[in-house]
RNA sequence: GCCGACAUAGCUCAGUUGGUUAGAGCGCUAGAUUGUGGAUCUAGAGGUCCCUGGUUCGAACCCAGGUGUCGGUACCA
């Protein structure tokens, strides 16, 4: 024990780090089997990358770089060159595959799950440690495997249990907002303006479309005061990019079933709204209007429109995935299509503010990556699944779930019959299979045991005395349906005499049949 | 990084225009109950009142600086 009060460390865990539950953790566990079950039956092979890579194999930050630890968490190795633990799975795949590029077939279809850290101020839901499930297509340029991305993503969304239409997935490409952007801004290629009306648009779903003007052009006050700098752009530039980006699609309130084509509202930027039975392909015809408009080739729709028909082709409609020109996502190295999967129900929090999860998953086409390692381009596209958001998007859904469930406890009424209970605790665990089974281990009294049991979470503890013993029986109590009957104690004596929730069943010292058939009944 | 709020028991928080032994609820440990978690009653344990300095006869309270937490915002390859 620590008697030095003063010096003694105190117990507690860097910002944006997390311990994890049993819950939790059977939970993610159970997710990421379905999760793996889908990519391989897509015809997706597993491959692994280390969690530490070179800095500069990761990106833009290099070892001689100003300040090597912004955003990434990074050390130098004895030889003095910089490593840094991965930020996400995609640029270590890039590595790999530039580095077995003889090797792979190609296209290379490959799947990975694991720990990445960013080195950024968490927030509610976003830590510094969270675990991704990536899918990727190397090799393949085609918009088809655009297409299987997309497709496969939303048929893991419905695999992990979400109903059509408690998801969606939205699909966008680069290649039209860099188009778009050259004539409004007048600037071919990436620039400052450029970036930044991307940045705004990528802030739709939390500033509204006011909050994104004022940042397109003069900039925009936040609720504590503080200024952030706008882009610029003049009224007629910002209604401009806007008439593109500020499209809305959303479903109509109205709307009870979630069939393809269903009825959804087009917000018009002009304020009008037309309701009805909108497709992928309506949704780009409108597009194509507005591109046109602009004076930017309409070229640039090519992708799309390619996607849209192999998703109509495969019969994946607007109920799963759906094209919507206000996706943006991740700014820097997405080189064509994008993706964003999108939780669409609310969930209410402890305190009982609602709470929208939003985005759990995205990805995009990335056909620079792995270039940056070898001479030659190679396409490359693929999706990620935020895992622990989705994790907690399905623990705030369910309520007491069987993953939270504790052993079977058999309680030591006497010390002297230890011997007996571990007997029949081993009898037990044998008979039950996969139950999890033990046998009180602690020093407390008997009082003590039932606390424990409760505190576990035990389905239901098993009681052995001399009385019991003599007239070869025990007692099961069942913990949860004590706990309902609780609700109406009056008088503890009385309470306690009755006993309830709790059966005698026989047991002879060898034979657990009777034990086991109630506890599986109390399970059920 | 910028803006703001907050910091008292394990948790949620009260507190005094600056005054002696700093409180509540919940939780925890135990007793009432030789063998029954959750009800009730009782008792107990648990605090450098974030840190440092200043003002004062006297600071948990006022002042300054620091640190930390939370929220917003920016960045997010």
């Amino acid at each position: 024990m620590a008697k030095d009060k003063a010096n003694r460390p105190k117990a507690r865990l860097p910002r944006g780090f997390a311990d994890r539950t049993p819950g939790e953790i059977r939970r993610v566990a159970r997710m990421m089997e379905t999760i793996r079950q889908v990519y391989e039956r897509w015809g997706f092979e597993p491959v692994e990358t280390p969690l530490i890579e070179f800095a500069d194999a990761l990106g833009k930050f290099l070892p001689d770089a100003d300040r090597p630890n912004e955003g990434v968490f990074a050390f130098q190795d004895d030889d003095e060159q910089w490593l840094s633990l991965r930020y996400d799975l995609t640029a270590p795949l890039a590595r790999m595959v530039a580095e077995n590029f003889q090797n792979v077939p190609r296209p290379y279809k490959s799947y990975r799950a694991g720990w990445v850290f960013r080195n950024e101020k968490p927030g509610p839901g976003r830590f510094r440690q969270f675990m991704q499930f990536d899918a990727d297509i190397v090799g393949a340029a085609s918009p088809l495997a655009d297409a299987e991305i997309c497709m496969m993503a939303a048929d893991t969304m419905e695999a992990l249990g979400f109903a059509r239409g408690e998801y969606v997935i939205r699909v966008n490409s680069r290649k039209i907002l860099d188009a778009v952007l050259d004539k409004v801004l007048g600037i071919e290629g990436p620039s400052e303006k450029h970036l930044g009306v991307l940045r705004a648009i990528d802030k739709l779903d939390r500033l509204g479309r006011d909050g994104v003007y004022e940042l397109l052009t003069d900039g925009r006050k936040d609720e504590s005061g503080a200024f952030t700098d706008g882009v610029g752009l003049t009224d007629l530039q910002a209604r401009a990019v806007q008439s593109l980006f500020g499209i809305e699609v959303r479903v109509s309130d109205n709307s009870e079933s979630f069939e393809d084509d269903q009825q959804i509202t087009l917000e018009m930027e002009d304020g009008s709204a037309q309701t009805g039975s909108i497709s992928n392909s309506d949704i780009l015809a409108q597009m194509f209007r507005v591109v046109t408009l602009t004076g930017a080739d309409p070229d640039c729709l090519r992708d799309l429109f390619s996607i849209s028909d192999h998703l109509q082709a495969s019969g994946y409609g607007t109920s799963r995935v759906r094209i919507d020109p206000s996706v943006v996502r991740g700014l820097e190295y997405y080189t064509g299509a994008v993706f964003e999967a999108e939780l669409r129900f609310e969930v209410q929090d402890e305190k009982g503010r609602p709470v929208r999860f939003g985005s759990v998953g995205g990805g995009g086409r990335y056909d620079g990556l792995v270039g940056r390692f070898i001479s030659q381009d190679v396409p490359a596209t693929g999706f990620s699944v935020g895992v622990s958001r989705l994790a907690a998007a399905l623990a705030a859904r369910e309520t007491a779930s069987a993953d939270d469930r504790g052993p079977v406890i058999v309680t030591v009424m006497d010390r002297d019959a230890v011997p007996a209970y571990q007997a029949l605790t081993a009898q037990l665990r044998r008979a039950l299979g996969d139950v999890p089974v033990e046998m009180y281990i602690g020093d407390s009294g008997f009082k003590a045991q039932m606390k424990y049991a409760d505190r576990r979470n035990a389905p239901c503890v098993i009681i052995q005395g001399a009385d019991e013993r003599a007239a070869g029986i025990v007692q099961i109590k069942d913990l949860a349906a004590g706990k309902e009957a609780a609700e109406a104690i009056e008088d503890r004596a009385e309470w306690v005499a009755a006993r309830p929730a709790q059966v005698e069943v026989a047991y002879d010292g060898a034979d657990v049949s009777a034990i086991a058939a109630k506890v599986r009944e109390i399970l059920s």
